[in-house]
DNA sequence: ACGTATTTGTTCGTATGTATC
DNA sequence: GGATACATACGAACAAATACG
């Protein structure tokens, strides 16, 4: 492909290993919208035959699939292709789970990077139909305010349609992996009396710099929202470990 | 999947497969220290045996790692682990090289997002064998501004430098993966005659920032250098779109 | 409620090609 | 060149879980 010059010994790619031309292929029918989200595929036999391999081969490959998040295969049932939003929650999930929880304030300091970014580019880029999902997120939570794990779940989907009025995928997908991952802590937020209303003031806050379009505005208001809610996340942490150590 | 009251099908997630388990202890070895980059685990048959497990299960976990990036495998040598910098790189460019690469610039924002973050905390939180680690990267580019490939290399490997004194893996990681799926583009940035010392300029003017403790000036300084780096690429995009269509 | 068919999970035996010494 | 070690690949077989009539 990028036949480099000279020496290129880090990258021996010519894999020509049928298990990775084979993933390659699958991941572009996954991705390239052939096989659909809920769809069922094949049985892992008739697929090895239609594809003219063996089914150990087959398998190494699916298998890979699986452990991204791409599939999902359910004995005495079928293999199903997931939903395109779960894909990149995994990968990096590895790299973290691996050291101590110490890193929470990591995890939030790039969260809030990721999402001032995300809010200032929403206040200049979004749509009508935009500005409308958020309004309906946002009232969504206005519902659920005594219901944590509701309030959590229209919390998640306040920020996610905000990623949505951004329009930068890379970025919408870095901020969903690192939502899904700060969103055990989350819940346990909206857990505190009054957490959920004060939470939902500043996402009407946000939201109402966002349908200005006014970006400086909007990342103010992101960065205040986060920074409050870490701060009380991390006294639930902190909480917690004095209690059971 | 809006209103999960009834039966929650999306998380069953006691999947206690063999395989699971096994790509997740072997995962642990790799990201956990145990097994160290460049060191060959033991031979398929021996490991299967040690672990009380049939190769073919052995096989899919170890494939799943080597798709992954974190292992390599190679026909009568044997398997070999992968340097740690390049595990994040391979999830994100299947999901970007399906699509069309109308999505350069989305990259090139989220890059800039994140870099800026980035250069501000390095400013806040640099050791002296950090600034030593960028003050050596930025020397490596200066004795490199005729050599394209090398240029780019030390382009790296600065960035890379910087990040680490940033003290945040979450950041570090996602922009090493954006870094990796850039880097072409910035290849074909340092051919132009007369770049390589422009952007080496512009790291100087970064890297004292930093040495000064400076936040709001090194993200500034960052902001400048990807915003004109990005324009140039556009450039040779365009011309090249223009060039051959 | 029961039984049967379907499908994935797992293991083993075997053959082949390749790299290293 | 030969011997050894290794990954690659296929096929067959049985177990276990699920779906469906």
């Amino acid at each position: 492909m990028r036949s480099d010059n000279g020496r290129v010994r880090l990258e021996p790619i010519p894999r020509a290993t049928l298990t990775q031309a084979l993933f390659e292929k699958l991941v572009g029918y996954v991705v390239g919208g052939d096989w659909k989200a809920g769809e069922r595929i094949p049985a892992e036999r008739e697929l090895s035959e239609q594809l003219g391999i063996g089914r150990g081969s087959l398998r190494e490959a699916l298998k890979a699939l699986e452990l991204l998040g791409m599939l999902d295969s359910r004995v005495g049932d079928g293999t199903f292709i997931c939903a395109r939003s779960e894909f990149l929650s995994r990968p990096l999930l590895w790299a973290v789970a691996s050291s101590d929880h110490s890193e929470l304030p990591e995890l939030m300091e790039a969260r809030l990077s990721i999402e001032q970014t995300i809010a200032a580019l929403a206040a200049q880029r979004a749509t009508p139909e935009d500005l409308q999902q958020i309004g309906a997120a946002v009232e969504e939570m206005r519902n659920h305010l005594d219901d944590p794990s509701g309030a959590c779940h229209a919390d998640m989907d306040i920020h996610a349609a905000i990623g949505e009025a951004a329009h930068n995928r890379i970025l919408q997908n870095a901020a969903q992996l690192l939502r899904n991952l700060v969103k055990p802590w989350v819940l346990l937020k909206h857990r505190i009396p009054g957490a959920a209303s004060m939470s939902l003031e500043q996402h009407e806050h946000i939201y109402a710099a966002i349908r200005q379009g006014d970006p400086t505005r909007a990342r103010e208001e992101m960065s205040k929202h986060l920074m409050t809610s870490g701060d009380l996340v991390l006294e639930i942490v902190n909480r917690q470990k004095a209690t059971a150590p």
